[in-house]
Order: C-alpha cells, then sequence, then structure tokens
DNA sequence: ATACTACGAACCT
DNA sequence: AGGTTCGTAGTAT
C-alpha cells in the first residue's frame, strides 16, 4: 500500500503494509494525494511544527546492510531539535574515519523523515548535502528550532548531539 | 580490483 | 576565507 503526502514543491511516498513502514522516499513529480497511510496524523503534525515522536514506528530493516541499519539505527536516536555529524556518528559506531561510509548510508535514507538524516551535518557546521537539496534541509532544521548563523552554518555548538 | 560517495583534515594560495 | 588533494570505510559492479 502507498500513501502520498505534499510538502513544498515535493511529495513524500510512504510504502507500508499494515503498520510496518516498508519505506519512505520522496518525488518531485506530482501524484495523487493519498493521506490515508499509518501514522499520517504524526506526519501532519511534524509538518506543523509540533514535537512528534516516531520512535514507535515499525521499520522494515530488511534488504538493509547490517552497516547501514547501524548507522539508520543510530542516527534514529538524534533527538529532535539536536544535530549531530557525520564524523561524530561514525565515531559512535567505533569506526573512527568512517564519515564518509555514514554519509553514503545516509544519502540512500530509505525513512525520510522518520530516520532523521537532515539532523546529520558537517563537522564545520555546514549543512552538507540532502536529496530534495540543502534548501530543504535548512527547512526541516529551521522546523525543528536549529538556529543558522548568516554564513550558512550552524550557530552554536550546544545544539550539537554526542 | 576498481570506482563511487550527503566527509574531514591538511595543505596551499 | 576559499580551493585542492588525499586518506578513508563500506558498497556496488
Amino acid at each position: 500500500m502507498i500513501g502520498t503526502f505534499p510538502i513544498m514543491d515535493s511529495y513524500l511516498i510512504i510504502t507500508y503494509e499494515g503498520n510496518v513502514i516498508k519505506e519512505i522516499k520522496w518525488q518531485r513529480e506530482p501524484v495523487n494525494i493519498n493521506l490515508n497511510f499509518p501514522f499520517y496524523h504524526l506526519f501532519n503534525s511534524y509538518f506543523n511544527g509540533k514535537r512528534v515522536d516516531f520512535s514507535e514506528i515499525l521499520l522494515d530493516f530488511s534488504n538493509i546492510s547490517p552497516f547501514y541499519k547501524r548507522v539508520y539505527e543510530m542516527a534514529r536516536k538524534i533527538p529532535c531539535g539536536k544535530i549531530t555529524s557525520y564524523k561524530i556518528l561514525a565515531e559512535k559506531l567505533g569506526c573512527k574515519k568512517g564519515a564518509r561510509a555514514v554519509g553514503q548510508a545516509i544519502s540512500k535514507n530509505p525513512f525520510l523523515i522518520i530516520i532523521p538524516c537532515h539532523r546529520v551535518i558537517k563537522s564545520n557546521g555546514e549543512i552538507g548535502r540532502f536529496g530534495l537539496g540543502e534548501d530543504f534541509k535548512k527547512f526541516l532544521l529551521k522546523l525543528e528550532g536549529i538556529k543558522e548563523a548568516e554564513n550558512g552554518r550552524i550557530l552554536s555548538l550546544g545544539y550539537w548531539w554526542y
């Protein structure tokens, strides 16, 4: 079953079976809106700027390599309103110099929003890349109350999650 | 074996 | 400050 949810100039495509989410991807090409998918109200609240707890949602991790799975499960623990870096995430996984490998995994995040890959930025404070574009990443961070400096970098280390 | 990253550090101007 | 280069870990072919 597939649900669709419009956001900015794109659409979330939510694939699910029962109450298990199998995949959340996005596309720019318009689709028919179908808001009849599990946890719709959570997504709706989230995009209205509310603090939302996605942690109880069941995700289908079959067909995901062990390392990617570890990255996703770790990334999922980043609290709303906090950010971290690819490097820190790698270190937490016991992979000191694996920042790039983490980036590769994050770039293929099969569960947009639920696994908050937008909360992972570069270690020098720059926003870093994002599938739907850097502006979308900034939009999500702003939604969560993360402040950005005028030079496009994150303002304060106090926001970091270690 | 090789090529490819949503990275990072170390160098350069 | 801004660029280039190189190391790096894991994945895909």
